[in-house]
DNA sequence: GATGAATGAGGCTTCATTCAT
DNA sequence: TATGAATGAAGCCTCATTCAT
């Protein structure tokens, strides 16, 4: 019977547009600041519904943060697996996180204001996801610079220290492009991220 | 009669040890989850007695925030203002930011939590005055790096993403040895970045 | 539907039955020593319930307040403008205002006690409301004055005193009549009331 | 040794300027709105000072209140034992007592505002004498009134009520000047006063 | 005697969660 | 299944009173 899968499909629908009003409402109070009936009411829903579709706020919020965020983990894997060179990877990698940040620009000022992580010790299982969805995240990055310097292309040093390096350049770029909110695409500051990251600011003697 | 002064060196020793024991608190639970009798029982004051030091949590919050913070600022530009050569200065404010981290790793365990900022809308006045504070840093660091550029030391390139890269690698693995707390230390990581920001990862052909 | 209709029946209930609770225990201790939650026990709610019928404290105590005069305004216009005579006129402003007293002696005993207006500053809105509604009342008991100087049945002089005067003779008797609260009915006086106001109490010579 | 003297007048005196100050801000602020720390601090005293003239907060309001309208009730005692006539003393009554209005204008306006009694239980005892107090006062009023019947002059109506009434119209005029507190003299009314009282309002037909 | 910092009980209000309809 | 009124624990803050100096 496909009723079930009807109800299902509806089910995803519902919740979906639960978290897409969570995610505004988050990303411009902060988590602390955000009562559930606040979401209710954006989503069209009773507060009780909200309650068959998320145990808790915590959960809720959580939901909304690691769903995203393996949205753009996976963009990011995507875009990079279709290029062979490691520099060109690297150019996929700078550009599918700013792409992400363009296009979610409310989303990712909950990084800047930060209140990730401060959730109440009850929801430790939750927490540990993220992290450790973060962590295969970085060491995505940790093994095309890897690659890169098994095919000789990057300086013989430390991978971890390296990506930590880019990632730390990147998140930096971004922060800084949510806070101005300029006219200016990030997209745009790609090539420096890249140059910088790859030959430094140091001025060759000639 | 220099009662006076010793009573606002007492006033002062209370309440550096409420900040001190602040601190602690907030760093491991976060701004909201911590309450004020938390801080008052931790300091040994009673809950009243804090409100004769700060007019209310937020501001106490703020308060050592931005004192820390400052205290950091001014680390950074006493040892910079020491050495003459770019280089070094860029050096010295790699270190000095490090050497902060790791002797106020609770501390600053808050920005990686990140619940600064997500304060209420009625502290606005303090919460310009933090951001006001940090721009003053961050152009600091924009000006290092212009007069490397005027020495003819650092490529022409945009001193302000400059100055972010650079940001954006100290804080990235500063966060980096904050999660991990390794044993290891974070200053040995100074030469590191300062290779990778002045030459990049790019191996030369030769 | 008239789901809605009963609801806002139901809902009109509990607001009264809590009106009517925190009436008795604002007359018997007055608005500062009476605490939230001592209305909400009284009237079988929890603290929380209270407040989707009162944003605060304050707004509670003003609309019991409001609601009441005003029945006791509407009250006295309407059993006055039944009558046609001057004389007939004050004995149903009199009488009425008794009535009223009599049949809420427990409130009434807010203005001898009178922490009315004492509320805070925040409440000016509120506290201005209350005033114009009196203001009003006032000015209804002038013009019933200035009916009967018109037809020549009361002496030329300041309306407005004298209805100051009427309004002290019936203060007074309803403060003593409740400070006492004798057995002997309020309503009883109105006769000596009348007379007083109409009469004075000098012995003619004759 | 007249030191102990010396001392007792100092005490009287700051006694008498921490009432002054009290009575000021006890009228402009009401009882439950005005702070120990506020009367101290107009009063040029340390709290702590205050609490060796004054048992309590409720103990220093009562005291204001009581020693400033037994102050009022000599004023009016006096100035009417110097009368003989019934209706000179009845002028003397109402003159004694809008004279003490005029004079005490901000004092008077804690009747208005009324937070007169709404003392908590424990000060059972303080409220009971300025109770007393004013039953005496009233009772003087009667007995003025009862030498007038006695006399031939009064109607010989309850005097009781006659003094309730006469009471209330002075009331009544008074609490309208101060809420007005306008320009024009509150002595002006007297004549009318006497006149509402003694003659009534209504018209006689010639 | 004078001081005023420290105290801590207690008040108002918020809001995540539940459950009867 | 959806609702949203009811709940009540918990938080921040105030302020009368005390007591060591």
């Amino acid at each position: 019977m496909d009723k079930a899968e009807r109800k299902e499909r509806e089910f995803n629908l519902r919740r979906a547009e639960i978290l897409e009003q969570a995610e505004k409402i988050f990303a411009a109070k902060g988590f602390h600041n955000t009562t559930v009936a606040e979401i209710a009411g954006a989503s069209g829903f009773a507060v009780g519904t909200l309650y068959q579709f998320f145990e808790s706020k915590e959960q809720l919020y959580t939901a909304m943060l690691t769903e995203k965020l393996n949205m753009m983990y996976s963009d990011v894997r995507e875009s990079v697996a279709m290029e062979e060179d490691t520099v060109r990877k690297i150019e996929c990698l700078v550009a599918s996180q700013f792409r992400f940040v363009e296009n979610n620009a409310e989303f990712c000022s909950i990084f800047i204001r930060g209140d990730h992580l401060s959730l109440s010790e009850g929801s430790a299982a939750l927490r540990i996801r993220m992290v450790a969805d973060y962590a295969v995240h970085v060491s995505f990055t940790e093994e095309v610079i890897r690659e890169g310097i098994r095919a000789g292309i990057l300086k013989e040093m430390d991978p971890r220290m390296m990506a930590a390096a880019l990632t730390g350049i990147i998140n930096s770029c971004a922060s800084k492009w949510l806070a101005m909110m300029k006219g200016a695409s990030l997209m745009g500051n790609v090539p420096f991220v890249i140059n910088i990251f790859l030959e430094g600011v140091r001025k060759n003697a000639h």
